[in-house]
DNA sequence: ATAGGAAATGAATTCCATTATCACTTGAAA
DNA sequence: TTTCAAGTGATAATGGAATTCATTTCCTAT
């Protein structure tokens, strides 16, 4: 089992949960796919490519947990569904989302950390994540 | 008819649609809200009170249109809706959400925009739009 | 070890915002 | 007027997500 894993787990037993085989199954595969944005739906799909039957329900739920837990964030690109990645805890990034291909580049958000502190300043709003996103064009879709 | 109105009409006409009575209606649902983050079905809400008939597609299709001509933003919020406000030509604002009592505060991002110029430099994309949220407590929600 | 019970699961169903369909209406242009 | 594309609205369909509930898992107390 992997560092990681243990990782999570010590994250699920310290808020009452277990690392039940669903649970891991799901785990393993948005640690294969690090990096990457998926659906509730692109992971029960792979869970099945690999043989693994996990019911959707329990997939859904399972995100549902690891967001509330910080262990996943959940992404809301400009369509209808939800995409979802690992937290990464040193640096937070966000997303600029191309019109045209729907390409996703990914940047860090460090140069923000004053206005934000200005933000929670001005209205006393005590803020505890933030969502950014760019949309627009990228350098192969435009000019 | 108000001069906002006349306004719309102006960049319907261009975009080589009509004013018809639903999309009038619509709009000056819109304009006696203003301020506030509404959705399809508060605005059929409306119309109804209001003893006026105009389907819910309709509705959908219109806002569909005005977001496309840039009369209003749509707005997501965290769940599962999609809210709409009218576009303000001179200043962008953002939405402050309060995890505790669902509250939606503005701000406005004229400190950003030196960031943003950041992310087309150094990305080569060409910023359209962009989407700032921030999540957390309200004064009335916390300590 | 065993029994009890709470937590978790999954197949199926339901929910619900949004979109698609299609017959009908409207209104501007010929 | 006639024509016809654009627009409308009742309804059905869609699809992601949430819920239900019978069943299973697995920890705990005896
Ligand atoms: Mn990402
Ligand atoms: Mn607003
Ligand atoms: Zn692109
Ligand atoms: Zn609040």
């Amino acid at each position: 089992m992997s560092s990681r894993i243990k990782e999570i787990e010590n994250k699920l037993v310290h808020a009452k949960f277990k690392l039940t085989t669903p649970r891991r199954l799901i785990m393993e595969i948005l640690l294969e796919n690090e990096g990457d944005h998926l659906t509730a739906e692109d992971i029960h799909n792979r869970l099945r490519e690999k043989g693994h039957q996990v019911g959707l329900a329990t997939v859904y739920r399972t995100l549902e947990l690891f967001c509330e837990l910080d262990i996943l964030s959940r992404l809301n690109f400009e369509d209808a569904s939800s995409y979802y990645e690992l937290e990464e805890q040193d640096q937070h990034h966000h997303h600029l989302i191309c019109l045209s291909c729907n390409k996703i580049i990914e940047f860090s958000d460090e140069l923000l950390e004053d206005f934000m502190e200005s933000i929670e300043k001005k209205y006393g709003f005590e803020v505890t994540d933030h969502k950014i996103k760019y949309l627009g064009y990228c350098s192969d879709c435009h000019d």
